[in-house]
DNA sequence: CAAACAAATGCAAACGTTTGAAACACGCCT
DNA sequence: AGGCGTGTTTCAAACGTTTGCATTTGTTTG
């Protein structure tokens, strides 16, 4: 009977005047066992409530059966979808999940990654920073033979699978929601230059509007690197007070199509009638606004399960193979607030 | 030179000629240690980019600086929230956290707790399924030495501290706000009656009516055990209906509240003029639906990192101390919602 | 009755780290 | 030369588990 502590091979070996190994074998029904001696042994270990203690298995297996989640920001909709998705992908194979948030910052991500490799995690699960472009500390990872693989926010140069969502796609097919409304003036308020998900929306706005024959005119993509309503809101007054014409507006994240629809609400314009409106992620709020917000939505939960289950992959089968770009399929979800010709449901 | 894996302490000694002891010792600046190994260690330590193993520390320790973290759902604005300030607390303290959904599940609860004793984590932090009531798995832990906090919910009977909100007051505040705007007939579509929470609120509804000298009916207080839109709204569709005078709601939730607004929407009944709406939790939407939502915010945050800190607490001085309750005040947030008199900001 | 066999169990090492105690080498003093 | 001190280094054990190999026990057989 121990005083604290939770209950080791060794208490029920001592307990049973019997030597570890043959507890340890008992257990795992290994033969060579007699029946009363496994019998006392499951007994007593079920008595106690015996869990086997996982640091000493990884230390002896040299694995931990967790993986690491680097992730921005936990508190955001489609973040913390995406870690429901990996943890229950993770959980369904017998492995825990360690979450570290970078916060957007570059040395904070640098410490997630130290703390999860001093844990000596089985494999890192990231999407990097706002802030990072070098990825010295991201390449120490992958050199000391710990796989590693991104999601949403491709990065590349490194020999790491990537679970991404199709910005080009999902920005060319906003867009061209939005001609097909009726918009000849598509203003868009893109997301930072250094994430190649930004890039990819402003590519897909591009070629959306070369290929209805539109000009692309670079004083119609404003970059918004924080994503804020605030900044959204306070780009959109600068571009109305212009008085550029504008019809459409397509908003890299759905916070700054809401900075969009709060300038044109100040500003008397009318949405969608005179402006329509399309966001990107589909955050929870935008179903819920007035008007609902247009939105390209991403399938958070799908890449969380589609990382983690790669990541389970690699851990698995020794030898490193291709690293490979799993691109997810975006939806346009069409609400009240880019609805300007009426169609039936 | 390593093939793969992160280098230890031995592979160190091993390529300097000299003990692990010595290797340790140098590397943590022990005294008697000579200069000149002090710095060839250091440097080479350096090169090879050596971590300390977590695990191997873990062990010998019987320590792991884990705290484990059991949460209903990480895709919720309030407990992301929470886990954000538990992750920003934990890292500043050094330790890591491992988190596990139990999805609302009872049986999934008991898998989370299983998972977290075996990795040894040094303490739990739970916020228990809607689902529970019984406690034995939770018990298990305590009794095992194993600190324990609760947060958010409420539980009862366990030796273990906990971070809560005053729900009460809450749920006080929120009614005699609406009393104050002038509403006669307020319904209250409440939470599950099996969380602490839910009965809190429950009588700070009571107490405020009572102390207007107001009547309490039973039949205005209207279970919403899932706390969804849907719930909500068609409990709200079927008061209506009845013919029942309304003219304020106080829902246990901010899903409920929107689901009370778009039912009044449906009915043509005029918010907040005809009926005067508040929520519960400040939900990231709330402030963005049109009318934008009355709500008591809960300070999820401060929750998280009050719990983590009493937790860190517990873990640092070995003996169990009393258990204790923090409760953190909660504030009425008034919106457009349940604005009936106009007031000057 | 000893030899041979099988069945059941124990020993010891390994995983990476720390740490008290022991060991070594050196110079100095008597 | 013997003893002592000091400065540096190594040894060994411990944390909990697994596992190849060795050992003990008991039974059967020639």
């Amino acid at each position: 009977m121990k005083k604290s502590g939770q209950v080791t091979i060794k208490d029920i070996a001592k307990e049973l005047n019997i030597s570890c190994s043959t507890v340890s074998r008992a257990l795992k029904d290994f033969p060579g066992i007699s029946p009363t001696t496994k019998k006392a042994v499951i007994e007593l270990a079920d008595k106690y409530n015996y869990r086997p203690n996982a640091i000493a298995l990884s230390l002896r297996n040299q694995k931990t059966n967790i993986i690491g989640v680097v992730i921005p920001e936990t508190v955001h909709f489609f973040f913390s979808t995406v870690i429901s998705g990996i943890e229950d992908a993770a959980m369904k194979e017998g492995y825990n999940v360690m979450i570290c948030q970078s916060n957007e910052n570059y040395d904070r991500e640098g410490d997630c990654i130290d703390a999860l490799m001093s844990a000596r995690v089985d494999g890192v699960l990231v999407c990097i920073s706002r802030e990072t472009s070098d990825l010295a500390h991201l390449k120490k990872v992958v050199n000391d033979g710990t796989p590693m693989v991104f999601f949403d926010r491709l990065v590349q140069g490194m020999n790491a699978s990537s679970v991404i969502v199709d910005d080009y796609q999902g920005g060319y097919d906003a867009v061209e929601h939005l001609i097909n409304q009726g918009c000849k003036n598509i203003v868009h308020l893109s997301g930072p230059e250094n994430l190649i998900i930004g890039r990819k929306r402003i590519e897909g706005y591009s070629s959306a509007l070369e290929d209805n024959n539109m000009p692309i005119k670079s004083e119609y993509i404003v970059e918004c690197r924080n994503g804020t309503q605030e900044e959204a809101e306070a780009a959109m007054d600068k571009l109305i007070a212009s008085g550029m014409p504008i019809d459409g507006v397509f908003a890299s994240n759905d916070m700054a199509a809401l900075g969009a629809l709060i300038s044109a609400r100040k500003a008397g314009i009318k949405v969608p009638q005179d402006l329509a409106i399309i966001g990107y992620s589909d955050w929870q709020f935008s179903s819920m606004v007035e008007p609902a917000l247009s939105s390209v939505s991403q399938p958070g939960y799908e890449i969380g399960k589609e990382a983690a289950n790669l990541m389970l992959q690699e851990i698995n089968h020794k030898e490193k193979q291709k690293s490979q770009i799993k691109i997810l399929d975006t939806e346009v979800i069409v609400r009240a607030s880019s609805k300007r010709i009426p169609v039936e449901a």
